[in-house]
DNA sequence: TCACTATTGAGATGGTGAATCAATTTCATT
DNA sequence: AATGAAATTGATTCACCATCTCAATAGTGA
């Protein structure tokens, strides 16, 4: 049993229950994918492009896809690419961005993170994850 | 004294600030913007297509681009587009999205927005604006 | 007004992600 | 193991959004 694999179970109900097939592409994706928090296609498709038969790219698009639809992965538009974020790795760091020098600090918080819950518990909600960005000025571009 | 032009006061200065000018599409650009709580390029550039001399699309990105720098607008990525959010119109509204339909639900938060203050002012930064975004499935999803 | 510089606009370009479809692979059933 | 229906793959094409290019134009400080 080994540690790092309870989401090939999770992906093999999800395959199981919409009819879908494992395949050796799929499995070699999966397993890239367990190892970053979060990946682009593009990326995912160079750390690929070594194996012997070659993966297609739209193939990758179409299994990350996939992934987020078996709930193991989260799409998230980031500038023009959209990033995969492996939820299992969910050491969610905020971000506090200054619109000015475009420094960018992690925080986080776990008082806003139980208030999170409570807004989503009266909404009727189960949080998965959450995006946090506060924008505003540093202590350098304040002058 | 316009209740409605203090946003153009705050472009003038980041124009004047950066060597920048004020044209007359920049002028009819801001207008539009600010009567509206957020709008695409598309959608911007279909509402100034009757103007005498014609504003390209080129314009348009720039301009929006332009108003983001100057902290009256804010980008977001909206499916396959990029929404501008007019920043004077968000009594900050943030959003519970279900991963599972799309459904959207807003809802504000004054103990989260004090939370964030906290933590900005903590860094030593000083907050204009933020996005927060909880993801999550909704009750209809959860079967 | 002048001169300098930023801006504009039409079109070309780039880049991401999805659609197509013939060939291939999976897997439940023999 | 073999079969065959159905899903998957991958090379390519396609659609779309946003940015870049560059000659022509317009704003601004003197």
């Amino acid at each position: 049993m080994h540690k790092d694999h309870k989401e090939i179970g999770l992906l093999r109900d999800h395959l199981a229950k919409h009819q879908l097939k494992l395949t050796r592409q799929r499995e070699q994706i999966l397993n890239v994918f367990l190892r970053m928090e979060h990946i682009t296609a593009e990326q995912m498709y160079r750390m690929l492009a070594k194996k012997d038969p070659h993966i297609g790219l739209a193939t990758i698009y179409r299994t990350l896809n996939l992934f987020c639809e078996a709930g193991l992965a989260q799409a998230r538009h980031f500038g023009t690419q959209t990033q995969y974020d492996n939820i299992s790795h969910k050491g969610h760091h905020d971000h506090l961005i200054c619109t000015d020098c475009g420094k960018i600090v992690e925080f986080e918080n776990c008082d806003i993170e139980r208030l999170q819950e409570e807004v989503a518990r009266r909404n009727g909600f189960t949080i998965k994850t959450h995006k946090l960005e506060l924008y505003g000025v540093c202590t350098n571009c304040r002058h």
